[in-house]
DNA sequence: CGCTAATCATTAGTGCACTAACTAATCAGC
DNA sequence: GCTGATTAGTTAGTGCACTAATGATTAGCG
């Protein structure tokens, strides 16, 4: 059996607790977790909830616009989109004049779904119990997080 | 088009940018984004780095045992640890005496594979430029973050 | 003008992460 | 010791999230 005896343990580097990654990844999950019954009533997942904020501050726009918001893939929004459009909450149609670019548009219906998603912030802080402040605080220490892993990025590993 | 005013703009909850579960999203995957390349060289992905070093602290352990540390379902875990078995790093057998419970166990490969493992915490500080005191803090934010989600769960969601 | 390179989106393939449904084993109470 | 409930894992199905490869369109340049 391998067990860490206690001196090892005072200054190990590689215990899963001290983990900045794991307990980053555990809170992702976590927080998104809390979302997921309050989006329910609004039959959106997490990430569809992401796309429609996007859309919501302007609509039209293209894939690729709403992928650098999002900071995803293409390839991940395209059929996350697919899934919004036969939900009837966007179109996607070819940007005339430009036959390579998507439009990505809200329809009726996904413009109106706005008014049911302005209770979404406040609930979450309720069930979060946490205050305007402390979310600020939080929001500007994953900011802050987020710099740091965009400015090693273009140094490129070493091949 | 739909845009919104400047007026609106400036106490809008619902913008993108303001979203700490937006941050939060791309934190975590950004960070895991940093760790890829240095997990590579180990031939791991980063959750299954998170199931070894449960594992280089105690071997060996129940499924349900690692679940329970990590905050994953069992059902996540299953075929991870598979293809962990697959990599020759861990073998699953039941447990003698419960023939429930599965018993994880480092293999040699598993257990010698620390070594290198031990380099991967200090590489990561190093590309994200955090000292350990920054690490700490923002570990410590997160860990109360978790909590606050952990506390309303109880409550169940009103049916 | 015509060719090449760059850009944008999609598809295919892998691996998480979750819920729900299922199997098998164990425990509790009578 | 039998029965019903509980517990542990697995499987199936959905939905991200990424890389790599493909296809289609546009821009740039000689």
């Amino acid at each position: 059996m391998t067990t860490l005896d206690e001196s090892t343990r005072e200054t190990d580097d590689l215990l899963l607790e001290r983990q900045l990654c794991f307990a980053l990844t555990v809170a992702s999950r976590s927080v998104v977790g809390v979302y997921k019954p309050v989006l329910e009533r609004l039959g959106l997942t997490h990430p569809q909830y992401l796309v429609m904020l996007a859309l919501w501050e302007r609509s039209p726009r293209t894939l690729k616009d709403i992928s650098d918001s999002l900071l995803h893939e293409p390839a991940t929004l395209s059929p996350l989109l697919r899934r919004l459009e036969e939900a009837e909450l966007i179109t996607r149609e070819r940007v005339p004049g430009n036959e390579r670019a998507l439009a990505v548009k809200l329809t009726d219906k996904g413009a109106a779904l706005r008014e049911q998603a302005t209770a979404v912030p406040g609930e979450i802080r309720e069930r979060l119990q946490l205050s305007r402040e402390e979310v600020a605080e939080l929001h500007q220490a994953m900011t802050g997080l987020i710099a740091a892993t965009q400015q090693q990025k273009p140094i490129s590993a070493t091949p």
